[in-house]
DNA sequence: TATGAATGAGTATTCATTCAT
DNA sequence: CATGAATGAATACTCATTCAT
């Protein structure tokens, strides 16, 4: 019942979600066509017959990948938006607790947010569908009078997650900072802007 | 010189031009592994064997479209960096002007630009490049004091670039946008801030 | 005994001739490569393991199959000839006879035809002892006054299997003619031919 | 420019055209299935990647035979049939020429007979298409006077499809026995049949 | 008797790359 | 300058077959 030497006789289940693991870590280093199936069943000390007894082909166990990213990310974002907002003294404290939580959810999952952001032909539609949220609260901020009605929400919402991406991707995967820093960061750049207002 | 019934002792050099282009055409939407030799050869009406006649390797050629979108890139930052400030009454004239020159040279090459953002193995390194730039800019504009002292300049400079990224692929290269619109877009959200400030 | 949910300790001679019943089947239906073990089991609601508890291989169980045909067809050939021709007033009504047993033969296994005939590598020695009971008969009706002398028996004995062959596949297995039509038209054809002689 | 020691710039046609004749042979020989890429190219002293030069896939070299078989077998079917019956002085003699002229055929292209007319999956829409020519005929004779008005033209058609298809392996491409001789044995089987008629 | 899980061995196919002309 | 012809090397995928239970 170790992890290595495990008898043949496993649970399937198990073999499958070992291959999965092992594809999605290969597949965020080395891009689809660079991650050869032999180089995924080699990791999960498996054979390539047994690759196909789960996974259609190569394409397919890329494509539960990529649905694996959207749906927790969807979940997530749509837990999250469920804080009321009453639950905050201050929009800035709202917009960075939501901010945080999207950060640390790529934060947890390195891989999938790679393969999920960069590699996948549906990064586009993903990332699409996230602005469509984001542009949503922010319209209804604007309605609320919290932020200036003269901002194109449209491309704010681009530019938030053109921002979450980039950061997620040189300063989060590679641990140079905690998401709670960076969701401070975003929050104060986007809502106080950069000019110096003093003196 | 005409395009169709080029006579055969044609300008080495126009072949060479030739397979260049459509190789960035192919690069840029197919990517680098989709876009097989045999097909840049015949975009460009010539044979394979040709194709090595001016390119080492496939690697070659996809190497020299980074190189090229890196080199103008470059120099293209450098030239726009050289207008003094004094040009400008004010900072966020200077700033949106500087933007739109770079959103201006990413829209007229948007094949490279796929290329060399996107495609490249190199677009990170690229990219910190442009991000190094830009944050000794800001670091120079929060000594003048035209920027606030407790931003994180380099956290600053790596949002922009997620934006512009984002932007560029959103809204220019779809042509939803003119470059213009954009530079003044961004540099009013980063320099404001989203947040009401009235009432 | 019930078809569905037959209780696991079911007697294996069940099982075994299951196999067959669908292996012969597919065999005859898609032919012997086309046919995999799989499809086997599972039209057998087995699982592989259990295949090679009774057969030795793919190749057994379609080596048993052409048995099965062979020995069929030679018990039958062997008994039908064991009609003494006294009981018959006619030759013709003897050979009409003689052939409509085997043709009704071949109409009750289509599957297992398919096999003997077309699919084996036997085919041919099937056959061609099949050719030699006739040309046994053919020789001895002959000597008998029956038949004209100067016909080659060989030639005639594989003209008729030939017939037989066409005709059970085109005429027969199709269900556009009874065994009994055919046996007839057969039988007047080679003894009358269709000259005419009328006239 | 000797067959052997080719050198690699030969023509391109030359190429094809062998392919052609070393996959005929080892489909007739082996079956398709167990036909492998790797023996025909062998067998042509060419690499894999050139076969796949001059057809799409194994399955398309196949179909190519088959095709010419078909082609080739019908140009000649249609030809033999312009033979004016004026020509001969019995009907036994056009019959047995015709015949003739069709095992010759077959003869002269014993690869392609196999093919053609047992391990195709158009063996039988082949088959079908000569039974129908065959049968125009016969109805022409029969209405002619020269055949007996009570006979089943179809079912004779197909019983000497039949007989061809079996005399041409079994005597024929063995070379047991020439055309010719096999071509009259069936004209007199079919016209005069087997009954005696002296005494 | 029966099977979930696994695999060895094989095969078609693709693609970048190179001769010889 | 240009190419028709050819290939080395690699990879995804399939299928009959077998453990261990």
């Amino acid at each position: 019942m170790g992890e290595r030497g495990r008898p043949k006789g496993a649970s399937g289940e198990e073999s499958r979600a070992l291959l999965l693991e092992v594809a999605a870590r290969e597949f965020a280093q080395n891009g689809y066509h660079e991650t050869k199936v032999s180089a995924i069943v080699k990791g999960a000390s498996l054979s390539q017959p047994t690759f196909y007894l789960y996974f259609k082909n190569k394409e397919a166990i890329f494509e539960e990948l990529e649905s694996l990213f959207h749906t927790r990310l969807m979940a997530f974002i749509k837990q999250s938006r469920l804080q009321p907002e009453l639950e905050f003294i201050t929009v800035k404290a709202r917009v960075t607790h939501n901010l945080k939580e999207i950060l640390a959810f790529l934060d947890k999952n390195p891989y999938l947010t790679r393969i999920g952001f960069y590699l996948s032909a549906k990064a586009d539609a993903i990332k699409a569908q996230i602005v469509e949220q984001i542009r949503d609260n922010l319209d209804y901020e604007v309605r609320a009078g919290y932020f200036r009605k003269d901002i194109d929400t449209s491309m704010v919402a681009e530019s938030l997650v053109g921002i979450i991406e980039r950061l997620t991707f040189t300063k989060i995967l590679t641990k140079q900072k905690r998401p709670e820093e960076i969701a401070n960061d975003i929050a104060d750049l986007l809502l106080e802007g950069i000019r110096n207002r003093e003196g």
